[in-house]
DNA sequence: ATATATTAGCTTAATACTAAACAATTTAAT
DNA sequence: ATTAAATTGTTTAGTATTAAGCTAATATAT
Protein backbone atom coordinates (compact mmCIF):
# COMPACT_ATOMS: atom_id res chain seq x y z
CA UNK A 1 0.00 0.00 0.00
CA UNK A 2 2.66 2.40 -1.01
CA UNK A 3 1.62 6.09 0.44
CA UNK A 4 3.77 8.63 -0.27
CA UNK A 5 4.60 11.28 2.44
CA UNK A 6 1.77 13.77 3.14
CA UNK A 7 3.11 16.67 5.40
CA UNK A 8 2.40 20.59 5.49
CA UNK A 9 3.72 22.31 2.53
CA UNK A 10 6.68 24.05 4.02
CA UNK A 11 7.56 20.14 5.71
CA UNK A 12 7.39 19.00 2.28
CA UNK A 13 9.53 21.45 0.89
CA UNK A 14 12.29 21.19 3.23
CA UNK A 15 11.96 17.12 3.17
CA UNK A 16 12.69 17.41 -0.11
CA UNK A 17 15.69 20.19 -0.04
CA UNK A 18 17.14 17.76 2.73
CA UNK A 19 16.89 15.28 0.71
CA UNK A 20 18.63 16.58 -2.48
CA UNK A 21 21.30 17.71 -0.56
CA UNK A 22 22.24 14.66 0.86
CA UNK A 23 21.98 12.95 -2.49
CA UNK A 24 23.97 15.60 -3.88
CA UNK A 25 26.44 14.65 -1.48
CA UNK A 26 26.32 11.58 -1.46
CA UNK A 27 26.58 11.03 -5.55
CA UNK A 28 29.64 13.86 -5.82
CA UNK A 29 31.08 11.39 -3.23
CA UNK A 30 30.53 8.00 -5.04
CA UNK A 31 32.27 9.78 -7.91
CA UNK A 32 34.87 11.47 -6.47
CA UNK A 33 35.65 7.82 -4.11
CA UNK A 34 35.67 6.21 -7.74
CA UNK A 35 38.37 8.31 -8.65
CA UNK A 36 40.55 8.31 -5.62
CA UNK A 37 40.60 4.26 -5.68
CA UNK A 38 42.39 4.35 -8.40
CA UNK A 39 45.72 5.74 -6.74
CA UNK A 40 44.18 3.51 -3.99
CA UNK A 41 43.10 6.05 -1.45
CA UNK A 42 40.14 6.81 0.73
CA UNK A 43 38.71 9.62 0.59
CA UNK A 44 39.84 9.80 4.18
CA UNK A 45 43.42 9.55 3.54
CA UNK A 46 43.15 11.83 0.59
CA UNK A 47 41.84 14.13 3.40
CA UNK A 48 44.80 13.44 5.83
CA UNK A 49 47.25 14.01 3.04
CA UNK A 50 46.05 17.15 1.71
CA UNK A 51 45.71 19.10 5.02
CA UNK A 52 49.55 17.98 5.77
CA UNK A 53 50.46 19.75 2.51
CA UNK A 54 48.90 22.47 2.67
CA UNK A 55 48.90 23.36 6.58
CA UNK A 56 52.00 21.67 7.37
CA UNK A 57 52.21 18.83 10.43
CA UNK A 58 50.28 18.58 12.78
CA UNK A 59 49.06 16.29 15.88
CA UNK A 60 46.26 13.78 15.21
CA UNK A 61 44.07 15.56 17.37
CA UNK A 62 44.48 18.83 15.27
CA UNK A 63 43.87 16.71 12.08
CA UNK A 64 40.71 15.19 13.91
CA UNK A 65 39.15 18.69 14.23
CA UNK A 66 40.42 19.87 10.62
CA UNK A 67 38.36 16.70 9.38
CA UNK A 68 35.53 16.63 11.62
CA UNK A 69 36.38 13.07 13.14
CA UNK A 70 36.70 11.58 16.05
CA UNK A 71 40.70 10.38 17.40
CA UNK A 72 40.14 6.73 17.44
CA UNK A 73 39.34 7.35 13.50
CA UNK A 74 42.45 8.81 12.84
CA UNK A 75 44.30 6.69 14.45
CA UNK A 76 42.87 3.98 12.19
CA UNK A 77 43.59 6.38 8.83
CA UNK A 78 47.11 7.36 9.68
CA UNK A 79 47.84 3.86 10.82
CA UNK A 80 47.11 2.79 7.14
CA UNK A 81 48.97 5.76 5.72
CA UNK A 82 51.87 5.07 7.84
CA UNK A 83 51.79 1.22 6.15
CA UNK A 84 51.55 2.54 2.80
CA UNK A 85 54.38 5.13 3.60
CA UNK A 86 53.38 8.21 2.97
CA UNK A 87 53.32 9.34 6.32
CA UNK A 88 55.01 9.09 9.55
CA UNK A 89 54.66 10.17 13.44
CA UNK A 90 57.10 11.96 15.55
CA UNK A 91 56.66 12.48 18.99
CA UNK A 92 56.13 16.08 20.26
CA UNK A 93 59.12 17.21 21.96
CA UNK A 94 56.84 20.17 23.82
CA UNK A 95 54.15 17.53 24.59
CA UNK A 96 55.21 13.91 24.75
CA UNK A 97 51.27 13.32 24.87
CA UNK A 98 51.44 14.43 21.15
CA UNK A 99 52.42 12.71 18.22
CA UNK A 100 53.54 14.77 14.98
CA UNK A 101 52.61 13.54 11.69
CA UNK A 102 54.11 14.69 8.47
CA UNK A 103 54.59 13.54 4.87
CA UNK A 104 57.18 11.24 4.28
CA UNK A 105 59.17 12.20 0.64
CA UNK A 106 57.50 10.06 -1.19
CA UNK A 107 53.88 11.42 0.32
CA UNK A 108 54.56 14.52 -0.55
CA UNK A 109 55.75 13.87 -4.09
CA UNK A 110 52.57 11.70 -4.39
CA UNK A 111 50.11 14.37 -2.88
CA UNK A 112 51.91 17.08 -4.97
CA UNK A 113 51.13 15.01 -7.97
CA UNK A 114 47.93 14.04 -7.39
CA UNK A 115 46.06 16.87 -5.66
CA UNK A 116 45.39 19.05 -9.06
CA UNK A 117 44.40 15.80 -11.13
CA UNK A 118 41.44 15.34 -8.02
CA UNK A 119 41.10 18.65 -8.15
CA UNK A 120 40.00 18.90 -11.72
CA UNK A 121 37.88 16.08 -11.25
CA UNK A 122 36.21 18.25 -8.66
CA UNK A 123 36.15 20.84 -11.11
CA UNK A 124 34.51 19.11 -13.61
CA UNK A 125 31.33 17.14 -11.25
CA UNK A 126 30.94 21.52 -10.66
CA UNK A 127 31.18 21.87 -14.29
CA UNK A 128 27.31 21.19 -14.20
CA UNK A 129 27.00 24.82 -12.29
CA UNK A 130 27.80 28.95 -13.23
CA UNK A 131 29.78 30.82 -11.38
CA UNK A 132 26.86 32.42 -9.19
CA UNK A 133 25.27 28.73 -8.47
CA UNK A 134 28.39 28.14 -7.28
CA UNK A 135 28.71 31.02 -5.01
CA UNK A 136 25.26 30.49 -3.99
CA UNK A 137 25.88 27.20 -3.08
CA UNK A 138 28.59 28.34 -1.09
CA UNK A 139 27.06 30.70 0.69
CA UNK A 140 24.30 28.76 1.45
CA UNK A 141 25.62 25.97 2.59
CA UNK A 142 28.26 27.98 5.08
CA UNK A 143 24.95 29.02 7.06
CA UNK A 144 24.29 25.24 7.46
CA UNK A 145 27.75 24.22 8.65
CA UNK A 146 27.74 27.01 10.59
CA UNK A 147 25.27 25.95 13.12
CA UNK A 148 27.63 23.22 14.35
CA UNK A 149 29.43 26.32 15.85
CA UNK A 150 27.10 26.43 18.62
CA UNK A 151 26.76 22.99 19.44
CA UNK B 1 56.48 25.19 6.54
CA UNK B 2 52.29 25.62 6.31
CA UNK B 3 51.48 26.67 2.58
CA UNK B 4 47.84 26.72 1.77
CA UNK B 5 46.91 25.61 -1.48
CA UNK B 6 47.64 28.39 -4.95
CA UNK B 7 46.10 27.18 -7.87
CA UNK B 8 43.97 29.86 -10.36
CA UNK B 9 40.78 31.82 -9.11
CA UNK B 10 38.79 29.60 -10.70
CA UNK B 11 39.62 26.55 -8.84
CA UNK B 12 40.24 27.88 -5.89
CA UNK B 13 36.47 29.12 -5.64
CA UNK B 14 35.62 25.70 -7.16
CA UNK B 15 37.57 23.73 -3.90
CA UNK B 16 36.09 26.80 -1.77
CA UNK B 17 32.41 25.27 -2.71
CA UNK B 18 33.11 22.05 -2.75
CA UNK B 19 34.34 22.05 1.15
CA UNK B 20 31.80 24.18 2.11
CA UNK B 21 29.22 21.72 0.27
CA UNK B 22 31.16 18.53 2.40
CA UNK B 23 30.94 20.18 5.75
CA UNK B 24 27.40 21.50 5.68
CA UNK B 25 26.59 17.97 4.81
CA UNK B 26 28.40 15.93 7.28
CA UNK B 27 27.97 18.29 10.31
CA UNK B 28 24.35 18.50 9.53
CA UNK B 29 24.50 14.30 9.67
CA UNK B 30 25.73 14.48 12.81
CA UNK B 31 23.72 16.38 14.51
CA UNK B 32 21.11 14.51 12.83
CA UNK B 33 22.72 11.27 13.90
CA UNK B 34 22.52 12.35 17.52
CA UNK B 35 18.75 12.43 17.10
CA UNK B 36 18.75 9.28 15.80
CA UNK B 37 20.78 7.74 18.04
CA UNK B 38 18.33 8.95 20.89
CA UNK B 39 15.81 6.52 19.44
CA UNK B 40 18.86 3.57 19.02
CA UNK B 41 18.83 4.18 15.12
CA UNK B 42 21.24 5.03 12.68
CA UNK B 43 20.89 6.76 9.75
CA UNK B 44 20.68 4.20 7.53
CA UNK B 45 18.18 2.15 9.37
CA UNK B 46 16.24 5.40 9.57
CA UNK B 47 16.20 5.49 5.67
CA UNK B 48 14.91 1.84 5.14
CA UNK B 49 12.11 2.15 7.64
CA UNK B 50 11.25 5.48 6.06
CA UNK B 51 11.49 3.93 2.49
CA UNK B 52 9.26 1.44 3.77
CA UNK B 53 6.64 3.22 5.11
CA UNK B 54 6.26 5.65 1.97
CA UNK B 55 6.80 3.63 -0.50
CA UNK B 56 5.64 0.16 0.68
CA UNK B 57 7.30 -3.25 1.27
CA UNK B 58 9.94 -3.73 -1.34
CA UNK B 59 12.88 -6.04 -1.86
CA UNK B 60 16.26 -5.33 -0.93
CA UNK B 61 18.18 -4.53 -4.31
CA UNK B 62 14.95 -1.95 -4.83
CA UNK B 63 15.90 -0.40 -1.07
CA UNK B 64 19.65 -0.24 -2.38
CA UNK B 65 19.09 1.48 -5.29
CA UNK B 66 16.97 4.18 -3.65
CA UNK B 67 19.56 4.62 -0.74
CA UNK B 68 22.09 4.62 -3.28
CA UNK B 69 23.68 1.68 -0.95
CA UNK B 70 25.59 -1.89 -2.24
CA UNK B 71 23.88 -4.95 -2.16
CA UNK B 72 25.83 -6.18 0.79
CA UNK B 73 25.12 -3.48 2.86
CA UNK B 74 21.49 -3.50 2.63
CA UNK B 75 21.85 -7.21 3.48
CA UNK B 76 23.78 -6.01 7.17
CA UNK B 77 20.91 -3.40 7.46
CA UNK B 78 18.20 -5.19 6.91
CA UNK B 79 19.54 -7.64 9.49
CA UNK B 80 20.12 -5.15 12.00
CA UNK B 81 16.22 -4.16 11.63
CA UNK B 82 15.82 -7.57 11.86
CA UNK B 83 17.02 -7.85 15.22
CA UNK B 84 15.02 -5.21 16.38
CA UNK B 85 12.25 -6.72 15.54
CA UNK B 86 11.21 -3.58 12.69
CA UNK B 87 11.77 -5.77 9.66
CA UNK B 88 10.74 -9.11 8.19
CA UNK B 89 11.67 -10.55 4.90
CA UNK B 90 9.62 -12.68 3.10
CA UNK B 91 10.36 -14.65 0.08
CA UNK B 92 8.45 -13.39 -3.21
CA UNK B 93 6.50 -15.60 -4.88
CA UNK B 94 6.73 -14.02 -8.39
CA UNK B 95 10.73 -14.39 -8.22
CA UNK B 96 12.30 -16.89 -5.77
CA UNK B 97 16.02 -15.29 -6.26
CA UNK B 98 13.95 -11.93 -4.62
CA UNK B 99 13.21 -11.38 -0.65
CA UNK B 100 10.46 -8.31 -0.04
CA UNK B 101 11.22 -6.21 3.04
CA UNK B 102 8.20 -4.80 5.07
CA UNK B 103 7.56 -3.28 8.66
CA UNK B 104 6.33 -5.56 11.14
CA UNK B 105 3.25 -3.89 13.13
CA UNK B 106 5.72 -2.92 15.93
CA UNK B 107 8.17 -1.21 13.22
CA UNK B 108 5.24 0.52 11.32
CA UNK B 109 4.20 1.86 14.65
CA UNK B 110 7.83 2.93 15.81
CA UNK B 111 8.61 5.13 12.23
CA UNK B 112 4.91 6.48 12.25
CA UNK B 113 5.54 7.76 15.45
CA UNK B 114 9.28 9.00 15.00
CA UNK B 115 9.42 10.07 11.36
CA UNK B 116 7.39 13.50 12.25
CA UNK B 117 9.46 14.07 15.28
CA UNK B 118 12.85 13.11 13.07
CA UNK B 119 11.13 15.99 10.07
CA UNK B 120 10.91 18.12 12.65
CA UNK B 121 14.09 17.80 13.60
CA UNK B 122 15.17 18.69 9.89
CA UNK B 123 12.97 21.60 9.86
CA UNK B 124 14.84 22.91 12.79
CA UNK B 125 17.94 22.58 11.18
CA UNK B 126 16.89 24.07 7.96
CA UNK B 127 15.23 27.08 9.66
CA UNK B 128 18.70 28.75 9.45
CA UNK B 129 17.60 29.34 5.26
CA UNK B 130 14.89 31.58 4.24
CA UNK B 131 12.28 30.14 1.58
CA UNK B 132 14.08 31.07 -1.22
CA UNK B 133 16.77 30.07 0.03
CA UNK B 134 15.81 26.22 0.42
CA UNK B 135 14.73 26.31 -3.26
CA UNK B 136 17.73 27.52 -4.70
CA UNK B 137 19.92 25.00 -2.45
CA UNK B 138 17.33 22.17 -3.80
CA UNK B 139 17.54 23.30 -7.27
CA UNK B 140 21.15 23.20 -7.72
CA UNK B 141 21.59 20.10 -5.34
CA UNK B 142 19.74 18.30 -8.08
CA UNK B 143 21.81 19.49 -10.99
CA UNK B 144 24.65 17.96 -9.15
CA UNK B 145 23.09 14.44 -8.50
CA UNK B 146 21.51 14.18 -11.55
CA UNK B 147 25.48 13.38 -12.65
CA UNK B 148 24.80 9.91 -11.47
CA UNK B 149 22.43 8.94 -14.03
CA UNK B 150 24.63 9.58 -16.78
CA UNK B 151 27.37 7.40 -15.17
C1' DA C 1 54.17 19.53 46.50
C1' DT C 2 50.33 16.88 45.88
C1' DA C 3 45.90 15.73 44.36
C1' DT C 4 42.64 16.50 40.64
C1' DA C 5 41.24 17.37 36.14
C1' DT C 6 42.19 17.59 31.45
C1' DT C 7 44.28 16.14 27.23
C1' DA C 8 46.49 12.99 23.37
C1' DG C 9 46.42 8.89 21.61
C1' DC C 10 45.22 3.83 21.61
C1' DT C 11 41.99 -0.11 21.91
C1' DT C 12 37.64 -2.49 21.63
C1' DA C 13 32.98 -3.33 20.13
C1' DA C 14 29.47 -2.18 17.15
C1' DT C 15 27.62 -0.54 12.72
C1' DA C 16 28.42 1.16 8.00
C1' DC C 17 30.11 0.53 3.58
C1' DT C 18 32.34 -1.35 -0.78
C1' DA C 19 34.25 -4.69 -3.93
C1' DA C 20 34.71 -9.22 -5.14
C1' DA C 21 33.56 -13.89 -5.15
C1' DC C 22 29.79 -17.03 -4.63
C1' DA C 23 24.96 -19.69 -4.85
C1' DA C 24 20.48 -19.88 -6.48
C1' DT C 25 17.33 -18.38 -9.75
C1' DT C 26 15.61 -16.24 -13.78
C1' DT C 27 16.11 -14.54 -18.51
C1' DA C 28 17.92 -14.61 -23.05
C1' DA C 29 20.06 -16.92 -26.96
C1' DT C 30 20.67 -20.49 -29.85
C1' DA D 1 15.50 -27.65 -24.55
C1' DT D 2 19.97 -26.47 -23.36
C1' DT D 3 23.39 -23.30 -22.75
C1' DA D 4 24.92 -18.74 -21.58
C1' DA D 5 24.14 -14.40 -19.42
C1' DA D 6 22.13 -11.57 -16.05
C1' DT D 7 20.12 -10.88 -11.44
C1' DT D 8 19.18 -11.32 -6.12
C1' DG D 9 21.04 -11.95 -2.06
C1' DT D 10 24.93 -13.59 1.02
C1' DT D 11 29.63 -13.81 2.61
C1' DT D 12 34.30 -12.17 3.33
C1' DA D 13 38.04 -8.92 3.74
C1' DG D 14 39.29 -4.36 4.25
C1' DT D 15 38.48 0.50 5.54
C1' DA D 16 35.59 3.99 7.93
C1' DT D 17 33.33 5.66 11.85
C1' DT D 18 31.81 6.49 16.71
C1' DA D 19 31.51 5.93 21.71
C1' DA D 20 33.45 4.37 25.73
C1' DG D 21 37.10 2.93 28.44
C1' DC D 22 42.07 2.95 28.93
C1' DT D 23 47.19 4.80 29.67
C1' DA D 24 50.44 8.29 29.82
C1' DA D 25 51.44 13.00 30.17
C1' DT D 26 50.25 17.74 31.13
C1' DA D 27 47.87 21.46 33.49
C1' DT D 28 45.35 23.21 37.40
C1' DA D 29 43.98 23.79 42.18
C1' DT D 30 44.80 23.70 46.73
Amino acid sequence: MPTHFEGTKEQKATLNTFIKLMRATESLNQRLCRHLSEADLTISQFGILEALLHLGPQNQKELGQKLLKSGGNITLVIDNLEKSGYVTRKKDQNDRRALIVDLTVQGKSFIEDFFPKHLAKISEEFGVLDDNEKKELGRICKKIGMKEVSE
